[in-house]
DNA sequence: TGTGAAACTGACATCGC
DNA sequence: GCGATGTCAGTTTCACA
């Protein structure tokens, strides 16, 4: 973790929200030139703090209106089990996170699905690569806050 | 949820992964043309597909390193009770998604905070605005996959 | 850091396919 | 629909003061 000044925090939360934004719109807000701006970006782009520009896209307009967390409990204490979790997981589209949490072994994959059935076809692709004791789903209702950012 | 061609889920594959994109990129990645590519992501934004393009930050770098999940359940029938907990969570910075969940009163929280410490400022926040009666906290210890690119 | 000028890219319009 | 071309404003990029 590197320090950060006011002004590199100010530009991030701009960019956070909008990264389409002109240079000089930016330096408005923060009230630095357009020049002073771009080398700050380029600055934190190459430090890793600006790890990359996205679209963010609308799930429920593509057909994938279904978030899903499954927690997942194992006593596999096999060393390699992880490994065969971990290459699974990553490699099974719809699948947005895997974490492992605090309590022993417990896992947590937040995923978006088209609905129950597209559901199950990941359920089935996943217990299929690894064996899993114990697999617990629940669904999103509703989306009370969704804010990816971060405050500085 | 609109139809989209297989032409317009490969654009949106490509600007999930990096939205600063020269045009003529993408269009080589997609076997078009720069103008049908700009055609394309144009009609895409005003469908609202394309939400927005967002600075992925490394939250580590940061400052904050510790991702934590709250589990809320609530026996409170109270319908401004929803209410409350929605713009109590709204305001609190940190605090990334709120989920009603399946189950009856149950909502589920995902933050980012500094540290344990943090963490306990973000929790005696809520509990002040909030009346909760059980609330869990799980902490993620790592991150196995982090891919917020949707499949289409 | 700010300024300026060059190079590039975006944002269209037009035309023919 | 798409591609090619052209134009123009806006923007990024990089010299230098």
């Amino acid at each position: 973790m590197e320090t950060i000044d006011t002004l590199d925090r100010k530009i991030l939360t701009v960019l956070q929200r909008s990264a389409d934004m002109p240079l000089e719109a930016i330096g408005d807000q923060v009230g630095l030139s357009r020049n002073a701006v771009w080398r700050r970006i380029k600055a934190l782009e190459a430090t890793g703090i600006i790890r990359a520009r996205r679209a963010e896209l609308d799930a429920g307009k593509l057909g994938l209106g279904l978030m899903v967390f499954m927690q997942i409990r194992t006593h596999s204490h096999d060393p390699d089990w992880q490994g065969t979790f971990a290459k699974a997981t990553q490699t099974i589209p719809g699948i947005l996170n895997v974490y492992r949490m605090t309590g022993d072994l417990d896992y947590l994959i937040r995923a978006r699905v088209a609905d129950m059935a597209d559901y199950d076809r990941l359920y089935q692709q996943l217990i299929k690569r690894v064996p899993l004791s114990d697999v617990a789903a629940s669904f999103v209702m509703e989306e009370i806050k969704d804010d990816p950012v971060l405050p500085l």
